[in-house]
RNA sequence: GCCUGGGUAGCUCAGUCGGUAGAGCAGCGGAUUGAAAAUCCGCGUGUCGGUGGUUCGAUUCCGCCCCCAGGCA
């Protein structure tokens, strides 16, 4: 598994290693997933998707939105498969809940009817935050004193699942088990220095941009999607929506979008530190520094 | 050369009737179990242009110097 931020280089890597290994790569990045933002998310290119076999690209369409769930069990049947020709699987991406899934377990929660949501939803926009929170505090005490005054998101899906299921959704997270066993996985994270990686992250932008990054957004806003899907809150979305409505200049547009990108960027960072310290690191930004550091670590 | 205004956080600025300073943006740290490129929480990070003087004490008052903007020559 090879986790990094964006623009850590993380893409070159699990090819260079596919390649060495007879190897597969497995996608875990949500964005990566949509088949209609190839530029923006810096997807890998057609010619390089043939030097080897590549999985979970641009498998889904903007308009329906996937989940972590959802990218699991598609995970999970990949790596079935690949294990099948007895093959190595190489699962890389930035999304670090798709690891944590992966390595750590999801827990099995029904799905919860869309209509339920959108009541909750509703009623958060109506009574607001404060008249919720006692609702969730009888309901589920552990998720309402643990989820931060004004995460409306989390608030909802906790109260969404314990009026759904009857059960809280704290009880559902500790009954978790790992998806993979211990022993039969590596991670390694890519953690190139700051200012290397925000530079890289700003040259990515603007070649992104000069790629068709505008007419790619600009071809998805064409299909008149729900702006709440996930796709359409993609980095750089928005502000190229910005661009195309006469809101922003193309230059501020970009400008933003690179800031954005370093936002998420530092995010990025913050769970891998946190949540994979166990993790070998690798804190090369030159690519081949960076295979000659994950040699070691995969016995190459 | 003279006049006026201004040099305070990375940027734009506020402020201190003399008791070592605070906003926005930027930035940094953290949380993270079906939207996770999402969502949310927390944190000023300073030779107050330089140098002398007055003072118990100067970023603040005074002198000189440097820099920037505008005006007059």
């Amino acid at each position: 598994m090879i986790a990094g931020p964006t623009a850590s280089g993380k893409s070159a890597l699990a090819l260079r290693l596919a390649q060495a290994a007879g190897g597969d790569i497995v996608n875990a990045d949500s964005m990566q997933l949509y088949a209609d933002l190839a530029v923006l998310t810096a997807r890998p290119t057609r010619e390089e998707m043939l030097l080897a076999p590549h999985h979970l690209f641009g498998v889904a369409d903007a308009a329906d939105g996937w989940s972590v769930g959802r990218w699991l069990d598609a995970a999970r049947a990949e790596l079935a498969d690949i294990a099948r020709w007895r093959r190595p699987a190489i699962v890389a991406g930035g999304t670090g809940l798709y690891f944590r899934a992966l390595t750590r377990g999801l827990a099995e929660i029904p799905g919860v009817p869309r209509a339920v949501t959108d009541r909750l939803a509703a009623e958060a926009g109506a009574a607001g935050e404060l008249a919720l929170r006692p609702r969730l505090a009888r309901l589920d005490p552990e998720a309402e004193a643990r989820i931060a005054r004004g995460d409306l998101q989390r608030l909802l899906r906790a109260l969404a699942v314990a009026e759904h299921t009857g059960r809280p959704l704290s009880a559902w997270q500790a009954d978790t088990r790992a998806t993979l066993a211990p022993g039969d996985w590596r991670g390694v994270v890519l953690e190139p220095p700051r200012e290397a990686l925000y530079a890289a992250c700003d040259a990515r932008l603007a070649a992104m941009f000069e790629a068709g990054a505008v007419e790619e957004v600009a071809a998805l806003a064409a299909r008149g999607l729900d702006p709440a899907l996930p796709a359409m809150k993609a980095v750089g979305v928005r502000e190229i929506l910005a661009h195309l409505e006469g809101r922003l200049s193309r230059g501020e547009a970009l400008a933003r979008a690179q800031q954005e990108t370093r936002r998420y960027a530092k995010r990025q960072l913050t769970w891998l530190r946190n949540q994979t310290p166990d993790w070998p690191r690798i804190a090369a930004s030159d690519p081949d520094e960076q295979w000659r550091g994950l040699q070691p670590i995969v016995g190459l």
